[in-house]
DNA sequence: TAAGCCATGTAATTGGTTACATGATTTT
DNA sequence: AAAATCATGTAACCAATTACATGGCTTA
């Protein structure tokens, strides 16, 4: 089972897309584009070669379905597909987090810029959350109706998201406060 | 002056670091690894050749000061180094916002564990926010002296970061409590 | 009939990291 | 005397993206 390695994250990533339901290397894609893109990307070059290593794998069985005369491949996963995802889930190690952001950059060298001007940025930052707050609300109604069903893991993560553009848009508002008119 | 494209992010990483003080491109390794390591990362590889555009471009000067008999370049910015870091503070465009979080992606998938190892990966997203808002702690007095000799900047992104992991941390601790013996 | 979406795949490029190479100075 | 830190630079590698290539089906 551990032979497994040299499988990255984008792997784990179409392991549990299928899982959720997609079948086509298609179907993962705008998953992805709807779901978990506002904390992990990947792209529709790495979803095909990737299903292929699944396959080779055993990881994962594709079959031809094609709709009318349009190719096209769906996948599941086998028994050994589940387990090792699972025990990638519980695989208890350092959870790599990263984060990079312009705007947190730019701010870092604000002291460049006059007062107004680098409240101006913090202005641009502030907005950006908001729209963000906005973006992942719209998406809230759906993630609950995932929850209703018994998947409360997608609301947790649309929360996060939403928790934390909060906080960044706290702390603009405060440093707007306190700055104004100064 | 807008000939100095093909510069990227790098650059004015490099750009801010000197104006900020950071002499050698030793000395802007350290000071990316204790400020903005948090939200923007670059590598000592990047720097080198960096320092070599900005010379070719004009926009700093480099002269040869070592100490002892160990060699040393050190760096200032020319006036159109100044002013080009101040155009791109100034440039008003869709910031770029990347968060590449595997705590989160996890989590989006934790319908395939059964919920007690579901609520350990709660439990360790919220450890990790914990300990991320100590370090950031740790390092608010050093900022608040920044702060208080007039760059309020620093200090600010610092809040920042501590604010968006609070937040993680409370949407945690609301799923605990509401999942508690569920 | 053109634009847009469904669908799969590959090639070229990029942006960045790790590792290598070297050597002086300071600290333990 | 060894380990850590200061200091600069390059080469090899890698993960990922963009772009290319192809084609069927649906909608405006």
């Amino acid at each position: 089972l551990a032979r497994g390695r040299e499988l990255g994250p984008p792997d784990f990533v179409v392991l549990g897309m299928i899982r959720q339901g997609a079948r086509s290397g298609y179907a993962i894609k705008r998953a992805v584009e709807l779901s978990i893109r506002f904390f992990w990307t990947i792209s529709q070059a790495q979803i095909y070669p990737s299903l292929a290593r699944l396959e080779r794998a055993g990881l994962v069985i594709g079959k031809s379905e094609p709709l009318g005369r349009r190719r096209r491949r769906t996948f599941a996963l086998t028994p050994a597909g589940e387990d090792l995802l699972r025990e990638w889930l519980r695989l208890d190690e350092p959870i790599p987090f990263e984060l990079r952001d312009m705007g947190l950059l730019k701010l870092f060298f604000a002291g460049a810029l006059g007062r107004d001007e680098a409240r101006e940025l913090v202005f641009a930052m502030r907005d950006r959350s908001v729209r963000q707050v906005k973006t992942l609300g719209a998406i809230t109604a759906e993630a609950e109706g995932v929850a209703a069903q018994g998947n409360l893991y997608p609301l947790l993560t649309l929360r996060m998201g939403i928790a934390f553009h909060q906080g960044l848009i706290d702390v603009c508002r405060d440093f707007e406060a306190e700055t104004d008119g100064g």
